[in-house]
DNA sequence: GTCTATAGAGAGATAGAC
DNA sequence: GTCTATCTCTCTATAGAC
């Protein structure tokens, strides 16, 4: 998939950038080539469709995600910390030179009703990865309760990023208080190695 | 602004319909103009732009979305679930014969990078009213720490909206339960007229 | 006040030269 | 393998008849 060249990597930058801060359907393509110093022809040589290149910049995307969370979650020393960890990764993550301005996958997918197969593969990998990862790091916290932990944690970093789209409002994100009461919550009903 | 005929009541339905679940940059003035029985000339005699036209159906919205919000409110009998029926209007609204896909607000602050100020005005009055009817509600269950209540729900609120863009995945709402648990958690700490 | 027809701009994708 | 130039389609908005 892709080009051989450097272009490749280029093109993947200028859509990472623009499609995820201005939008997909906003972006032209020709922005993209143009932010890129790539031709049409070079980019159509290795990618089918302007739908092609989102779904490979996503693909991109979801895998310095999960490096950038696998770090935050190795600095972290007690379990609890570690489940807590996805919101230090979400901090860094956003302070990227290229941050998205909100969230790359859920902004896809709330841009397509009927999204393309490659795009929605990649935002539905999203979901579950997150899903199964908060799982995981959960059970050593709540034991059986780890489930429906992660669940709810799920929900509560979806507000988060979606609290990017309400403006300004003073930007305290409260994600990960409200993560921290919902764990304080579940101690003690049904933790492990207690 | 609008048209003083039954046209702007059909145009502001498939408005309705189509931009907030088929998306709006994704949605053709052509086809609201043919689900509405509505011609071009018409609509622009009563509309400077698609983008008014988004405008004004968000602005119905909000109105129709404050009403549904106002009457759970009426039902409740406690303080705690006078806060909690939020929850309750989500649902109601939601199962409207044009509910939209997840949020016709955050939607549209997701479309646009920079948007006209029109549907700036209406995303930013849906933040603030959220955030402020929350607060007052707060009030009698937690006193002084309403503000900082209102602003978890908030959060809790959007991320229940934006699972909706997270696929099937067994539809649990989760989001009444955490702030069942968020309000317990700061019960006791300073609540009023206890 | 509403329609048909169309102007004008901008988009995605491709052809053919180098 | 890359570029310039362009083809074709779609979309928003308007003009002019009824």
């Amino acid at each position: 998939m892709g080009i051989r060249t450097s272009s490749e990597q280029k093109l993947l930058d200028a859509a990472d950038e623009l499609f995820f801060t201005q939008g997909i359907a906003a972006t032209p393509i020709d922005a993209v080539l143009a932010r890129a110093g790539v031709s049409a022809a070079t980019m159509y040589r290795g990618y089918a469709s302007k739908e092609a290149l989102v779904a490979a910049a996503l693909q991109r995307r979801h895998r310095d995600w999960i490096e950038v969370w696998d770090a935050a979650i190795d600095r972290a020393t007690t379990p609890e910390s570690r489940l807590l960890a996805v919101f230090d990764a979400l901090d860094q993550f956003r302070s990227r030179p290229d941050g998205a301005r909100w969230c790359a996958f859920l902004g896809s997918a709330a841009e397509y009703a009927d999204p393309p197969d490659e795009i929605g593969r990649a935002v539905a990998l999203d979901t579950t990865t997150l899903r199964d990862r908060l799982r995981r790091l959960a059970e050593p916290v709540v034991g059986d309760e780890a489930t429906a932990l992660a669940e709810q944690l799920l929900l509560v970093v979806s507000g988060d990023l979606a609290m990017r789209l309400r403006g300004t409002g003073r930007g305290s994100p409260a994600g990960r208080s409200i993560a921290s009461a919902l764990i304080r919550a579940r101690e003690g009903s049904a933790p492990v190695g207690r």
